[in-house]
DNA sequence: CTGATTATGTCCACTGAGCGGACATGTTGT
DNA sequence: ACAACATGTCCGCTCAGTGGACATAATCAG
């Protein structure tokens, strides 16, 4: 997707900052970035450039790949003061782990994304490694993409599903109706199931946090191997993950 | 100070980002921005729109008033991987405001400037809060800045003072000459000490923490009113300050 | 309540910051 | 050694960004 002309330089710096914080911790090459952020190369390179000098962007001097830089953690960490979500967070997280064995996530809506701010590893040897920190995905996507959808008012899902195509990028399996009937059994259930549409093999489910204004505002998810989630297992996953996401609505 | 003719846009980004975590936090106003930053106040304000539009600001609706948005507390989450350093620091600023009744603050190196990341209030009921989290000086202003300037490889402190004129923004009591006097007397104490030079009456004491190639890159500064701050007692706090400081540096 | 002061939002003619295809050079993998 | 991939830089072009000016709104002092 090429950034149309027009973009601004504070459009084009947004994508760049979320496509290094989307990118694992080894960092991405001036083409991956202009790769994934669709901006002609000699424009991704400086741009990362002129976001080093102040300090949003670093450099790996030996494999001249980037990373979100230490000006962005000392923001960041201002920032906190207004937003940080994650205080208690961290103990229901490492609470879901223990009892379950699955790896737990929690991810915050932004905008018409989800991004996953914090996890906890479970202790079962075998771990879906599909979501981490940083990660974003579009609404109806993810278990938590889903749950979030799912639970915003209906005419804003209507409308979202209906201006958004999600199968270029996530498959057919993203089309419109299997995305409504997603939703509907998310609904009914009060949580939402993942069966491996992003890694076949990697299911999850999410239950939805809710700011005090009733609104959607973040997700729990857990996570593991196909083999863990059998049908007799799921309702008893979902009801925790409800519990703590309940917990979590009132504490906010 | 005005922002010349060919500063990029990305550079008054910075300009505008760290201004805003500078600010306290009631956040700042469209002209106060301009003013901080030495923009002109139409440039600011379209600046800031764009920025709130990628959410790295965010507006209160009721006071008008601009703070550091949710999207540089995402990036600053995933940032924090590589860049935390205020794990163990807590606990460190915990110990000394709760031993010596003083508040206690982190800062860290950043270019030219120290930033304040941390800090834990003291008990006494007379409290210095010239610093806070995100304040900003420059390398010889406030404890913190005058303790990492003076562990500056003596080349590079040199040529800093030689290049810098503080006395602008800071005052007389900023001059080069002053500065080298003090710059010695933290050399030869091992900590520095501020006697009410930004605020009358508010003194300040900084240890550094160096990194492991033995470079400093952050200190802890103990702030308090001035009657606290006896000849009998600085030794005491600096001893104090150096323990800890000295602490840091072999866990980091 | 009124006038002064301060703040904000927007306009738009102007211009230089930002652009990106092309080329040169460097690195990596087979 | 060669192909493929990556990076750094150039520079003519152009439109994104600029900021003084103006209109309007909000706040404050008397």
């Amino acid at each position: 997707m090429q950034a149309p002309l027009g973009t601004s330089v504070i459009a084009k710096v947004g994508l760049v900052l979320r496509t290094l914080g989307t990118t694992d911790t080894a960092g991405a090459t001036t083409s991956a970035v202009a790769r994934d952020t669709g901006l002609p190369r000699p424009t991704t390179h400086r741009l990362l450039t002129d976001l080093a000098d102040q300090g949003f962007v670093d450099r790996n001097a030996d494999t001249g790949r980037w990373h979100l830089g230490p000006e962005l953690y000392l923001l960041g960490t201002v920032a906190a003061a207004r937003y940080d979500v994650t205080g208690h967070v961290r103990d229901v997280l490492a609470d879901l782990a223990e009892q379950t064995g699955e790896s737990a996530y929690f991810s915050v809506l932004r905008g018409r994304e989800t991004v996953c701010l914090a996890e906890c590893e479970g202790s079962f040897p075998l771990r879906s490694h599909v979501l981490y920190e940083g990660i974003r995905f579009p609404l109806g996507v993810a278990s938590a993409g889903l749950a979030l959808l799912a639970h915003l008012p209906g005419s804003e899902a209507r409308d979202y599903i209906a201006a958004t195509d999600l199968t270029t990028r996530w498959g057919r399996s993203h089309s419109r109706h299997a995305l409504r009937s997603r939703v509907s059994a998310t609904l009914e259930r009060g949580y939402s199931v993942n069966p491996g549409l992003l890694v076949e093999g990697s299911w999850g489910l999410a239950a939805v946090v809710f700011d005090r204004a009733g609104r959607p505002r973040s997700a729990l998810t857990l996570t593991g191997v196909r083999s863990r989630f059998t049908d007799e297992r799921i309702p008893t996953l979902g009801r925790m993950l409800l519990d703590r996401a309940h917990l979590l609505s009132r504490h906010g």
